[in-house]
DNA sequence: ATGTCAACTTAGAGTTGA
């Protein structure tokens, strides 16, 4: 197969960051993006814009919120939208129940699927773009949700690494793996993101048979790939490693290269995420 | 703890979510 260039990308609204999208693609040439949080429809992606790079297209998506998407330009097959086992969101216990309206006991709603997965075949390598959801407060249901959402994905993973040896699962886990990925441990106490069971939830996944490929900074110490719009968090380099990059064993010894770029996430209408990259030879 | 951003409802500012 030679090089490749994978990369994954939380890029927070592909309309509001075309610009930025298209100048990345054609600076940085990855092979094959993932993209979370595009919140766009079916028919709301860019992909004549994007196409027009020479970028074959798999969009997965709702509207306003999150949404993901691939990017090839070595081959885009077996798509895959969601999968099998997701157990999807019913919302808060406050807003499952509705009002009695016509004498029956109360509606519960079923839980609706969201656009968090989409997975093809690219250059030979199985590759997974996801969005974990958020997870919210350690106390909302929104984090048990994570957790059975995180659940879900190792089994499916599981499964598919019973049938190949070169899959990679990349994109935004809004979990930091260790205590040494976020800026300052004691700022996240009694946050989401940094706890056990989601830690341990990172653990079972990477338990399948894929491991972590952590990129180099661009600048200092950090591998941090998140920084919050406020307060300055990006140049105080206040930021969060919870882009992540799990590849089976056969592409993880493949890596050449991996690092984070930090310049697209400076200047001006960035995302609060920078691009993972990851050269690889098979 | 929350100083920004994006989409949506709806016609300007408030809500939601991150």
């Amino acid at each position: 197969m030679g090089r490749v260039r994978l990369a994954t990308w939380n890029v927070n609204s592909v309309k509001a960051r075309l610009p930025r999208l298209l100048e990345w693609l054609e600076l940085a040439g990855p092979d094959v993006l993932c993209l979370q949080e595009t919140k766009v429809g079916a028919d709301g992606f860019p992909t004549e814009e994007v196409a027009a790079l020479g970028y074959a297209v798999a969009a997965h998506g709702e509207g306003r919120w999150n949404g993901v998407a691939l990017l090839s330009r070595v081959g885009l097959d077996d798509v895959v939208r969601g999968f099998e086992g997701d157990p999807g969101w019913a919302g808060e216990p406050a807003e499952r129940v509705r009002e009695p309206d016509d004498g029956e006991e109360g509606l519960f709603e079923t839980p609706r699927i969201e656009a968090r997965a989409i997975s093809a075949t690219c250059g030979g390598v199985r590759v997974w773009s996801v969005y974990v959801p958020n997870g919210r407060t350690p106390e909302s249901a929104h984090y048990t949700y994570k957790l059975h959402w995180l659940e879900a994905l190792r089994s499916r993973v599981a499964g598919e690494l019973a049938g190949t040896d070169r899959l990679v699962v990349c994109g935004d886990f809004n979990v930091a793996p260790t205590d040494a990925d976020v800026f300052n441990p004691a700022a996240f106490a009694g946050s989401t993101h940094v706890t056990a069971p989601e830690r341990e939830a990172l653990a079972a996944l990477l338990a399948t048979g894929l491991r972590d490929v952590v990129p180099a900074p661009m600048k200092g110490p950090n591998p941090f790939t998140y920084w919050d719009y406020r307060a300055g968090m990006f140049h105080q380099d206040k930021g969060m490693r919870i882009d992540l990059f799990y590849a089976s064993a056969a592409v993880a010894e493949a890596v050449k290269a991996a690092y984070i770029d930090r310049e697209a996430r400076k200047g001006k209408g960035p995302s609060d995420h920078a691009p993972v990259v990851v050269d690889i030879d098979l």
